[in-house]
Order: structure tokens, then C-alpha cells, then sequence
DNA sequence: GTAATAGTGTCTATGAGACAATATCCG
DNA sequence: CGGATATTGTCTCATAGACACTATTAC
């Protein structure tokens, strides 16, 4: 560092957030409509500026969280996922973004006025594809957060915060075929997830369907690490950097 | 987003650098001593302020590095690693710090006065066992990137950016045994590598050593994702998170 | 020749994937 | 019982890891 410290810019501190979740076998993610200017009406991710000087970033984002949805928030991990700082990525100036990536529970429906706006659940491919317009970086940001859920869903147990406190292995399957986007074969998919010590333990048994036999309930176990990991078939699609 | 945007308070953003190389098979990172306070003569990552309210972050780091060290700079390739914001982090006040990941093929040294300080390379081991000091909480930084470089290991080409222009499956095969600390055998090494269509490519052959058999060269290829990945014998040792 | 490192062949155990077969529910 | 879903068994093929062996250089 040298003593040009003085003369540095200072910027806005801002975070947005990713929460990803499974309905209707479809990854959508959480949006908001703007009410303030740029992009007033918008579509865009939960978030905010940091509220004051000594406010940790990761704090604001649970903060922001809160404030922009009804969730039940405490269960929810954040994890940081990115840095957006590009100059002229907002009107108002140099604001520097920190993405945070969560995982979500299927939900009801998270926010009230998610009839007419699209704010609430959007299917992530609608976003991806352009289908839906984002304000700023957003979709960017979105695209960048769903990859590296599904690394991250090779890797730990992160399929686990798509279900409830309880789930059959096929409710975890479903999360892995939404979230890859491809098929996977049930038997094998079976045994995979039992063998891998700790990534989930029995919690009774239930009966989920009105036809079929009942199938074990399992809950997320101790382990949050996979090894071996889970192979995704074809390998990574499309890689993401800077 | 809310209208307390202009109640939001402004941060000064810095870039820090984890520069890593291979030099006497360890693995060593890149630091300079500080010349100006706070931690004045203490050793610190290489990094500093924005310079400009237009200027890139990526561009920033760089800069940086092209400033604060005297290495051949272009072909590096710098990778975003994570954000540091705590407050209280930097005594000057609210510093918000973005972290990029370089890896450098072995160079003689790259710093003029690395004689006594300690600045110039340092095994990263050193680091992370608190036998250095590192300014501010850069200790933390360099655990990080160090986990990052060994998870990109598996799944990327990485490995050959520590190598120079052309390298031999030996030298390759000693990347990866520093950086994750363990031993390969050479001849599964060697097959492993090679079956990777697009890794690495031939690029002649060369008299290494004053004995045994020359080695072939080789050089990077064009494939940069690596499927199937190369997997660490006994998994990741310890998780790192936010 | 010997020493030393590079590269190949081959065996075996393990794991993935395909898919038949069985189990357990509802009606 | 029949229909549907869950769970288990088994087969086959690919791969990882161990390691004996051959190849090519310097001296």
C-alpha cells in the first residue's frame, strides 16, 4: 500500500442476495420489485447498503433479508459468493456489491405482492434466458450464484437446506436433478446417498403419497462434507470466471 | 433496496493479492514489507486503494502488482478469492478489501531487498502456522486462497500456471504434491494426466537432469476444466467458510 | 556396464451405472 | 388383487492404485 490512501475513492457498500429454491421441480430464485429510483419497478435481488459504518457485511445481508421478505430467516445460511464493483454497474455512483448465496426450503409463497409484479419465485431459467429483465448486474449475479450451487451441491451437503427438517431420499433427488438439470437413475441414486457416511440420518418413516409404498424419512446429518463427491454425469457445462 | 441509501456509509476499497509459486518444493506465497503505518515494517500482502472512482478492481489488482512487485505480470491470470470487511479489520477505518488469487511459475526472486525483511517469498506453511506475522487479518486471506488453489487444483488446469512455458509430467506431478502435501505415484501420475484430453500437450523433448532418461515436454492445453476431475487422495482436510 | 529417471503393462479392488427383482403401501 | 412407489440385488464396465517391468539417457 502506499500513501496515496487519502486519495482513494470511497465507495457504497452494498449486498445482494441469492435465495435459491425448489418449486414445481423447477431452481427459481427470489426477486423484488424496486421502489426506489434507478430502476424503480424493476425486477431485482433482495438487498441493500450497509446502514452504517461498523455494520459487518455479512449481518447486513441477514439484515436486508428481514427487511425485503417474510422469511423464516434464521435457518438460512448465507455464504458469500462474489464481488461486484464495475464502475457505471449503478447510476447513482460507485457502489461496490458483496453476493450472498442461500438455499431455501420450498415455501408456500414468500412475499405478498407476488401476484401481478413477478416479484417472489421466478424459475432462474426465465432469468437466465433473458426472459426476465433484472435490474443492474443482477442477472450476472444470478448466474454466477446458481453455478456455484451446483458445485457447491457436488461437494457438501448443501442439497439438504432445499428440503425441510425432514425429506425422502427422492425429495434430495429432486433437488439434484432441479439444481443439475438432468435425470438421475433412483436405485443408484439410493445407495450413493447412504454410503456417504453422515450426509444424512433416518428420521422415521412416513407415508408421502397416497399411492406407492411409503418411504423413509431422513433428516441432513453431521456431515457437511462429501467424499467422495457426488459426480455430476457430464461434468461441468459452462464454466464461470471473473 | 430502501431510500436510506444516502444515510449509507462509505467505505474505502483495497485490493490484496495471494501470489503463490512453487520454490524448492514448497508451497510459498509473495510478501512485501509495509512502509507506511499502520503495521508499518510489518510484513503484508501486496496489494493497496483504489486508485480512481472509475477504476476497475480487477484492473486495480493489476496495478498492484505490477506496482508493489517486479515480476513479469501479464500472464497472470487473477481470479477473485473472496471479500474482507470486517470492521475494525484496518485501524484506519472502514476498509473493505477484495481478494485475488494469482499462481506464478517458479522465478528466481522477485524482490530486490528480500535479503533480511522476510519480504519476497515465504513458504506458505509459515504463514499459517503463526511463525510469520502478517499485517492486518491477511493471515486469514492467504488460508483462504491456499484452500481455494487446492480445490481449483482438482478441477482445473491450475496446475500448469506454476509451471513455466513448457514443463515435464515430473514437474507437474511436483505441483501438485506441494500444494496439496501429499505423495503421488508417478507412473498412475503420469497416465492420469495424460488421458485428460487437452491438459497438456506435447512440446518436444528435453534433456532435464544430468540423469535418466530426458523427459518429454509438454506444454498447457487448451482444456482449462478438467473432467474427470483430479481428486485428492484423502479428500479436502479441512473446510473453510465464511 | 551402472545409476537414475522416464514411461508402459498388468493385475486387482472398488465404484458407477444399468436394470431385474422384491417390498410395502393404497384402494 | 393391481397400481404405484420404495428399496435391494446383481451384473458389467471403467477407473484408481499398486507395482513389476522396459526404455533411454549420462557416466
Amino acid at each position: 500500500m502506499t500513501d496515496a490512501q487519502w486519495s482513494a475513492p470511497a465507495v457504497l457498500l452494498a449486498v445482494d442476495l441469492v435465495i435459491l429454491t425448489l418449486r414445481e421441480s423447477s431452481l427459481q430464485v427470489l426477486l423484488v420489485e424496486r421502489g426506489v429510483e434507478p430502476y424503480r419497478g424493476a425486477l431485482a435481488l433482495p438487498g441493500g447498503f450497509l446502514q452504517h459504518a461498523e455494520e459487518n457485511i455479512v449481518a447486513a445481508a441477514h439484515r436486508e433479508l428481514a427487511e425485503e421478505t417474510d422469511m423464516d430467516v434464521e435457518t438460512l445460511a448465507l455464504e458469500q459468493a462474489g464481488v461486484y464493483g464495475d464502475p457505471g454497474r449503478d447510476p447513482r455512483g460507485r457502489v461496490v456489491s458483496v453476493a450472498y448465496l442461500a438455499i431455501a426450503p420450498r415455501l408456500p409463497e414468500p412475499t405478498a405482492g407476488s401476484d401481478a409484479s413477478g416479484a417472489g419465485w421466478q424459475p432462474v431459467d426465465r432469468v437466465l434466458s433473458g426472459d426476465l429483465e433484472l435490474a443492474f448486474d443482477h442477472r450476472r449475479i444470478v448466474a454466477d450464484g446458481v453455478e456455484r450451487a451446483r458445485v457447491k451441491l457436488e461437494h457438501s451437503a448443501l442439497a439438504t437446506a432445499f428440503c425441510g427438517p425432514t425429506f425422502t431420499i427422492t425429495d434430495l433427488q429432486e433437488v439434484y436433478e432441479a439444481v443439475w438439470g438432468i435425470r438421475l437413475d433412483p436405485r443408484n441414486f439410493y445407495r450413493k446417498v447412504q454410503k456417504n457416511d453422515g450426509f444424512i440420518v433416518a428420521a422415521g418413516s412416513a407415508r408421502k403419497s397416497a399411492t406407492g409404498r411409503p418411504a423413509r424419512l431422513f433428516k441432513a446429518g453431521p456431515c457437511k462434507v462429501l467424499y467422495p463427491p457426488m459426480v455430476r454425469p457430464n461434468g461441468p457445462s459452462s464454466p464461470e470466471e471473473q
